[in-house]
DNA sequence: ATGAAAGCGCTAACAT
DNA sequence: ATGTTAGCGCTTTCAT
């Protein structure tokens, strides 16, 4: 079923099928309405393939993420998912691993096959990243280079919210649990941190790096106990759920002796136990977001300059994993040894 | 950068670039490695859709959701993303939002770009599957249909034993919380439980059908009320939490008043409260194993009989959302109609 | 408005 | 073992 079937059948030659069916306003209209009924009764569906290699137009876009094994990607793939097939095109899913090594040669052996490419917590360097969007279309969720098109996630305002509002319920000392070093968000959100509690003439402390995963919690846990501080703010709900966890495992009462905020309001953040207090951040809609981004260049690759970067905001989501913070001094450090940098 | 560039630099033709690149076997070993360090040396990438138009083969296997929105798939695109990529396949995924009639028009699209097609959750019917089956390599997952080539997840075999765990602790009254109507799933679960109950001289009642979603745990557990039954199985853990959910809300106790199993033990199932009890089900490995299924037989089409079906094992993870029937026979339906089937 | 013809980059016979 | 020659199915000049 190719179109030199549609075109024996109809009449024309190969060109015109071609035309009537990629470009129908080029074609007088009762050709292009026979020719577009054959198509139908032929079951005819044009080959990507051959598309792709004489148009350069692949119809496809692939979507990198550090880890599916992430809950907050899943979020971003429903967002990515959902407008690519609005506009008609294919997603190629591509996990990288956490490494700036592996998402490097991907990002190569993809480049030929698509049209675009969503970064997801791109784990490289900003030079290779600005030398490979000089290269293709691209566009980055969560991470802010020069002349790179982003979308990101104002987690960093959030967390500022967060220690607010810790501070606010009385907390004096409020640990950052870290994420992966090579984040940009991890980075983004200490300084934010930081900011808010200097502003109140506090000192915030850090801990980690933990990776992004829940079984990093039960490290950050009794890293965080040792620290003696009260209240925390953590990377991402993945590690504050994996700090819950331990913290009930230790006896350790949330939030009577100790406040936990999380960060992303994924899957899960409003069930655990307690419901955890955490940042909602527009997951689902930055996924979206992004590819309406990706196409819009696509389409009009000359308005380089328009909407390079926008900004989603964040808000903050009380439930219960934080409240007031304990009246007596928390006792000091119970084992182990710091973790503190 | 093509294979003409190599050629034209190693001084060879075009053909013998492509044996070097494809079937290094096929060359002698000089001229094989001056290729391949020419290739390396331009950097080259193999364009994928010449490549496929040429020979046919994509190198890209296609993965058929019905809802990316369901944790449970999230699994399953893990360990079919695993596998594809230790194969250096690439994955296309692609979401049939619960429609037959989309799952079978995004089939036929994606058809000639890929070299087969995992069916997660298949909600086509028989025949058409059969005739699917016959003109592509697909492999289905939970879905078995004489003559494909399945990966299903025994949670039949689960929910049996479900049943007895909840029997064995007292329970009489046990309603099944059906799924979409449309899972194959859903009414090998049913069956499976009314053949558990039946065996020990009690009647299964059946409410439903519900949607795989945590909302549909509301009129669920509002129907399961309704029933005065005292412990329930649900279809999965989506609907199990959201039930969960609206009995907390409603004030009733679990496992005191009523007992709660779910089945897949997806994310969350474990830190939800109580944590839910399960039908733990290897979900990422299933989705690995219907990878190495469809790419062995892509490799050789020849052994056509060769592991038509697997069946892969579950067990019951007892948590804290299961425990013994209350003592007094539990209070009258609360309010609203039945939805017994 | 339509047709003819030349490729896109690669693989696969068929020769040598 | 390597070179030659056709295409794969489609889009895209360039003619008409």
């Amino acid at each position: 079923m190719t179109i030199n079937d549609i075109a024996a059948l109809t009449g024309v030659a190969a060109s015109t099928v071609s035309r009537a069916l990629s470009r129908p306003e080029r074609v007088s209209r009762v050709t292009r309405e026979r020719i577009q009924a054959a198509a139908r009764q032929l079951n005819y569906v044009p080959n990507t393939q051959a598309r792709a290699l004489s148009s350069g137009r692949t119809g496809t876009v692939a979507v990198l993420v550090s880890d599916v094994t992430n809950p907050f990607y899943f979020g971003i793939i429903r967002g990515t998912q959902h407008q690519l097939r609005a506009a008609g095109y294919a997603q190629l899913l591509v996990d990288t691993e956490e490494s700036p090594e592996l998402e490097s040669h991907l990002l190569g052996k993809v480049r030929r096959s698509v049209d675009g490419v969503v970064l997801a917590a791109s784990r490289l360097p900003e030079e290779t990243l600005s030398v490979i969007a000089a290269e293709m279309p691209v566009i980055t969720i969560n991470r802010n280079v020069p002349g790179v098109r982003s979308v990101v996630i104002d987690s960093p305002d959030g967390v500022a919210q967060a220690t607010e509002h810790l501070i606010s319920l009385g907390h004096q000392q409020i640990v950052y649990v870290g994420g992966p070093a090579s984040s940009w968000a991890n980075e983004a959100r200490w300084r934010a941190m930081r900011g808010a509690m200097t502003r109140h003439g506090l000192t915030a402390v850090r801990i980690g790096p933990f990776g992004s995963a829940r079984a990093s919690g039960t490290a950050a846990a009794d890293a965080l106990l040792n620290t003696g501080a009260t209240g925390c703010v953590a990377f991402n709900d993945l590690i504050a759920i994996g700090i819950l966890d331990r913290l009930a495992e230790r006896g350790v009462d949330v939030p009577g002796e100790i406040s936990v905020v999380g960060c992303d309001d994924i899957f899960g953040a409003d069930f655990c136990n307690p419901p955890l207090t955490t940042l909602t951040a527009p997951i689902e809609r930055a996924g979206r977001v992004a590819v309406s981004m990706l196409l819009e260049h696509l389409d009009s690759p000359a308005r380089k300059g328009a909407r390079p970067a926008v900004i989603l905001p964040t808000h903050l989501t009380v439930r219960q994993s934080s409240g007031p913070a304990p009246q007596r001094r928390p006792p000091a450090p119970r084992s182990g040894s710091p973790v503190v940098q």
